[in-house]
DNA sequence: GCAAAAGTGTTTCTACTACACCCATGG
DNA sequence: CCATGGGTGTAGTAGAAACACTTTTGC
């Protein structure tokens, strides 16, 4: 007999990812279809899943992204757990639980994940059981989601937010390798919330001695080129 | 038939909460007894338990903190979860886990809180089923605690230290309601780890306007008395 | 030649640093 | 009268903010 695989029904680990795609940034949702009332419903969720019963939670977080996404090697940061017992308590969620585990569930308590990632190399999400896309982070508030997964994706920008006032290199992460001062400047301003002055900010970026110049310009715009850049070391 | 408490025996909530005694931070432990090959065997642990089936996280850690400590109206705040498998596999844990909470134990995930408080309400820790203590953060390196509390105690106060940097008035909630700038400063530098110049740090503490003069000064110092201070809204 | 975005300097203001001495009080 | 900690000012520096025009390129 094969080994069965034992799961841990009372704890979950959910991930936050998120992209940038250069204008606006973005978080990875999973389809979720429900049959309820002989219709078909539609929604999203967070990669997430339950843990194995031996598991540790990080690496939990990982194999759940990859089996939901396919994406392997994403550094995966723990920032909050959520656990109202009325976060379970939705005859939808329940449902799409029970189908889904073949396990009676009870109260979940999540313990989410934030990773940024790059969104511009060519992604390919190959996953046998879920779909995965992009979603403005701007639209989450008005989709249907799952569960409390609105909340925790709120918590979880407003924790990246928060880190990259600490670690401002963390902006590297969502970039492509090779970017332009004017990328660096939009998603700097995204993410916090301002609107700086072109002028200050090639100042302030030209201190920074991770950021070096490539000998390359952009390509295949309608307008001057701009000069490509790399966060290096 | 009254109605049986039910716990959830795999999740839990760790409260570490700090104090500032003047001089140091501190940290409250609980003691912990364990009968073991005939011996009582003494060390400490942070105030924590399981929580029960249908309860809420946030309430489960107030509840624990006051049955405990006989702290009330703590104000805590979660701030990671550890559930690595092998945090509950010491041998000494588990016999006095199982001991205390009557109930078979297999890997608990804990959702660890951190509070800030002061010291100098004479407190009185009053709990039927506990006796808790101060403790130098200082020597907690060297002291027996229990699972992995130790490193939750680490985690919690780089936490802190991250917070302050972004929200400074956290500092008031360990010092009493009238204090000196020296204490201030004494805090201010225990938690930054630095060593801020006396006029440089006066200066800087005029600007925050929540910081108000009293008309009153220290009492019972062999030196000349320094005018106390409070915090405003 | 014009639309569209790239790129460039100077001045002002603010916040932090470095640094040394007199003051008030209790014992 | 002396030991102990309380309390004060000035000058220099570094980083952030305000502000407008010229350059390059594709179409």
């Amino acid at each position: 007999m094969a080994n069965e695989i034992i799961y841990n029904p009372h704890v979950s680990v959910d991930c936050v990812v998120f992209g940038f795609d250069g204008e606006k940034l973005k978080v990875l949702l999973i389809e979720r279809t429900i049959a309820e009332n002989n219709e078909l419903f539609n929604d999203k969720k967070l990669p997430g899943s339950i843990i194995l019963a031996d598991e540790d939670l990080d690496k939990a977080a990982s194999r759940v992204l990859t089996e939901l996404t396919g994406l392997k090697n994403i550094y995966l940061s723990q920032f909050r757990s959520f656990g109202g017992p009325d976060r379970t308590k939705n005859p939808r969620d329940i449902l799409w639980l029970e189908n889904t585990m073949q396990l009676k569930i009870g109260r979940i308590v999540t313990v989410a994940y934030v990773a940024l990632i790059k969104i511009d190399r060519k992604i390919q999400f190959k996953s046998e059981i879920a779909q995965a896309n992009w979603y403005d982070l701007n639209d989450v508030a008005t989709m249907n989601l799952a569960f409390d997964h609105a909340e925790i994706i709120n918590k979880g920008m407003q924790h990246i937010r928060h880190n990259l006032d600490i670690e401002p290199y963390l902006l590297f992460e969502l970039l492509p390798r090779k970017f332009t001062i004017t990328q660096l400047q939009s998603l700097y301003d995204t993410v916090h919330q301002t609107r700086s002055d072109v002028r200050n900010f090639r100042k302030k970026v030209s201190q920074w001695p991770h950021v070096v110049a490539l000998d390359e310009l952009e390509e295949g715009v309608a307008h001057r080129a701009a000069r490509l850049y790399k966060y290096k070391k």
